[in-house]
DNA sequence: AGTGAAAGTACAGCTGA
DNA sequence: TCAGCTGTACTTTCACT
């Protein structure tokens, strides 16, 4: 199921949705350029096919008082399969981890992780991820600020690509 | 502008659009137990007042062709507030990147960037960031798969400290 | 196009400082 | 008493067939 079963108000409909997830169906129609009605049955289509997998809030966390963020860089004694999966598991359950991703080259996994302040965040690293079997190493950086964060894909970049291909 | 002007209610709602972000006014006026009206009112004013910062459909990159997914560490030469700024405003500019982080420790960001293939982002890697003035080292790490990519915040941490505090 | 549901508005009542 | 929030009633707009 790839890219070809798309076409231009397909891709227009995401990055429209993608930028503003709330819009209303007619508005969107507006923008695609075509009548409300086909519209919706080309967003139900595309969420079904799993192209929209779904549809958030961004809630702003200092707000709520998560002052702190950290990028951690975790490296594995065991990187035999059974061993990355219940590393996994592990980032899975913890709260405070919101992203684990597996890398190549000297680092196994890096770990988004946020807390209300340094003390907590100090406590789960040492109460949790480094007391988890095979965790060898981890070396934590603070976050001082976000200079960008822009949800998902550049569909800039995918309309240059269909356009130097046709 | 703090979270004690939030009320349980308030949170329920930031926690039920961060899950879903589509859900209708009045289903989401039914979880958090109160009529229609009302809880579009404080939607509106948690939207008026920051803590949400907006909606996005999630998209499926891989379904887009996008195939690559690298985090990459930047050091610079200079760390002077203007050299700072004048990196992050030309990630700004770059689509590929998605997300910039500024650091802590040795490393000064990290960058999220996403491509449609390996070439692409080799030449983005040579072309724009290596021969970007003041950027003096970087190191990227392909993203081998990815374990868990949750939204924002956890409120179950928020909601547990304040019962803690209570 | 048409029906049924949801969004949004106006107004009146309740509750706590 | 007064401010702030709630719920009911109503109109407009949207979702869906």
């Amino acid at each position: 199921m790839a890219n070809h079963k798309l076409d231009e108000i397909d891709r227009k409909i995401l990055a429209e949705l993608q930028a503003d997830g709330r819009m209303t169906n007619v508005e969107l129609a507006k923008r695609v350029g075509i009548s409300a009605p086909p519209c919706l049955r080309r967003v139900r289509t595309l969420e079904e096919a799993g192209f929209i997998k779904g549809y958030h809030a961004v809630v702003d966390a200092r707000k709520l008082d998560f002052e702190v963020e950290v990028f951690a860089m975790v490296g594995l004694q065991s990187q035999a399969e059974a061993d990355l999966s219940r590393f996994e598991a592990k980032c899975r359950q913890w709260s405070l981890v919101r992203e684990c991703h597996m890398l190549n080259g000297e680092v196994d996994f890096v770990l988004k992780c946020v807390a209300p302040d340094l003390s907590t965040f100090q406590s789960f690293l040492t109460g949790d991820l480094l007391s988890t079997p095979n965790v060898a190493s981890v070396k934590t950086s603070l976050v001082i600020r976000c200079a960008k964060d822009a949800p998902g894909v550049p569909f800039d970049v995918l309309e240059a690509r269909l356009a130097r291909e046709a």
